[in-house]
DNA sequence: GATGAATGAGTTTTCATTCAT
DNA sequence: CATGAATGAAAACTCATTCAT
């Protein structure tokens, strides 16, 4: 009994992935209020009423993709330096690997996003859940650095709105149908990296001044 | 005649501006698709039937207010610089202008931007008359710039997604509910001149090496 | 102006009126849940969504039907006496209207009635607006009358369970097919005087014992 | 083997009457249309597709509860008196009788009724299973009680429905909601006796005229 | 032009019933 | 026989749009 038991939580799982997946692609298409549940079960290859097996609502629909961001975002890890020596390359990694992850989860953040934009009690859902504990944890990691001297001393709340703001903003781009943003989305890691480490202006003019 | 045709004119026009001044108002808060002409009519004072008169449809409704968008763009300026000495006075002072700007309009954006980011016809419409347009006299000023030696060899056409994204990017954590973003709107606009002007990594450190 | 308005609400009146006619018909004949909207609307001659103009909801409806239940009660009177002499003749004549109202309206009763009977937010409403009031009323009529000596001195209250109780079962059997009752209605209101007023048992009986 | 299939029919049967109880209880709670397999399978601790061994369908449950109330009219006995002497104990005692039997299976009365009430064919095996045995066999015993001289000369088909339509009447009242009928139940068969076998005009009055 | 009631297509959601395990 | 997930038909309800006044 314990085993088909644990099949069926698999399936049951596996079944809900499947749907969640579907709401992904249809959400991402069409919008979350101009998908029909029927687009979306077509797309998970179930019938309408199966989606209800799973998920209250419509709404709970968003709310398992948020999850999903969250975990997303759990997996892709905090800003936590060896403490050893580079930080510029260290950092150069490290929004590497977030504008991949980023990346890989466009098409969930663009079904996802436009509707918490839109609709207040999911936007406190995904500010408390996934914004905010990003922000706490940073925050730690900047004001460190800079008590070390190694990171010049801008407001530490203002860069943490500042720097993921700018990936979010890329990513907004290229949801607005920008195709640079979307063909040169590796350069662009390296741009970002560039011009947040070093700044626009040149140095030799810096160093004449 | 002439005289009350034009006056027709004059009011039918502060109607529409009355209606998408309304529509502004009931997108932003609800959502293109959650908001309902009756809403509208309702906040604009007037029957649902005589929005028809002026609109031919919801969705030119949304027409309205990208032009309406566009043309706050066109009124806040390019990056034009009278070529004259001090680049950084200019672009902390173009960026606070545009901060501002984009303040001033952040309902319009949250009316709009959603429902773009999921519409592919509207995408264009965006992109085409409001974003290329943008990219195309700003890349020349860049490279002018660079060729000067003022501004480092970054890319110029990913430069002018990172830093116009990045304002984006802000706008939207505003609309995801961030509270930092909204209270420190005007002291954001210090921290990224600083930060895009001269980077995050203290020079101190930068000329030992 | 004033007239417009007027002619509006006598039309929009009589619109509600012709849906709860259609309601009650389908309601009474089909039940409120096996009564679909598309039933009534199509037996009232509009269309689905014009319902939705008078009514909130499918429920709201039954309410309106109640509401007219109520009316019909308030119109039927009630036993007021004119204190002179002959109780029987004035009991008789009552309890003749009562039957008279109560058959006009058991398609009414009908349509409502097995709702109430099964939901309880409407048998509170339906208690409190129809029965409670009624009760009140009559108990003191009673009182007076047993006071004088002329009935027997019975508990009031359980009286006037058993009194409406009687006409309220009929008209259920009489919902619940039984042809007599539909047939013999009239003579029914004679038995009922009869035997509420003299009872079974023969009067040779009752005085040779 | 024998054994082995009684113990079998002895399991199936018991297994059915637990599902006409939850039945009994959901029904009489929610009323027909609003009760869902789900609830009375989970009311019965048996899994919904269990239902559909033992019954048809969702109205079969129906047809099984009348069946139980057909079962319980049977047992409560018809008015067959020993034809000595004491009418009115005999009418007091057999009223007592139906009124316990009624106030038991009020329940399930209130399971059935509603729907009962709403659907023909329902009523039909309702009337000719129930209500129609119980008159062809009481009218016979009125009549020979006539003829003595026992009872007043009312017209028997009429009293048939006047005296049950009564005890009816109360329980839907009771199941309207009416406090003093659940309450007073008891109470309420003295007085119904004593209103039916003497009438509600005092003898002292009567015995003047 | 302005009005707002009427319309009915289109969606979400429920739930009796089936059937593979 | 028991189970309960899957199914999809059916219903309530919403709302953009029309059009008679």
């Amino acid at each position: 009994m314990a085993k088909s038991t644990h099949i069926q939580a698999v399936v049951a799982e596996a079944r809900r992935e499947q749907v969640l997946d579907a709401a992904t692609k249809v959400f991402a298409e069409r919008g979350f209020h101009k998908a029909t549940i029927k687009q979306i079960a077509s797309e998970a290859g179930v019938a309408d009423g199966t989606i209800y097996n799973y998920f209250t609502d419509k709404s709970d629909l968003l709310l398992g993709l948020l999850d999903r961001i969250n975990e997303t975002d759990q997996r892709a890890g905090g800003l936590a330096e060896s403490g050893t020596g580079d930080f510029e390359a260290f950092f150069k990694a490290y929004l590497e690997h977030r504008m991949h992850v980023l990346k890989d989860n466009l098409e969930l953040l663009q079904a996802v996003l436009p509707e918490v934009m839109v609709n207040q009690p999911l936007q406190k859902r995904y500010f408390d859940t996934i914004l905010s504990p990003t922000y706490g944890l940073a925050k730690e990691q900047f004001e460190a650095l800079q008590a070390k001297g190694v990171l010049r001393p801008l407001d530490p709340d203002l860069l943490l709105r500042v720097i993921p703001g700018t990936l979010l903003g890329l990513a907004v781009l290229g949801m607005l149908g920008d195709k640079t943003v979307h063909e040169q989305w590796n350069n662009l890691s390296s741009v970002i990296s560039d011009l947040i480490l070093n700044g626009l202006v040149s140095n030799e003019t810096e160093e004449k001044a």
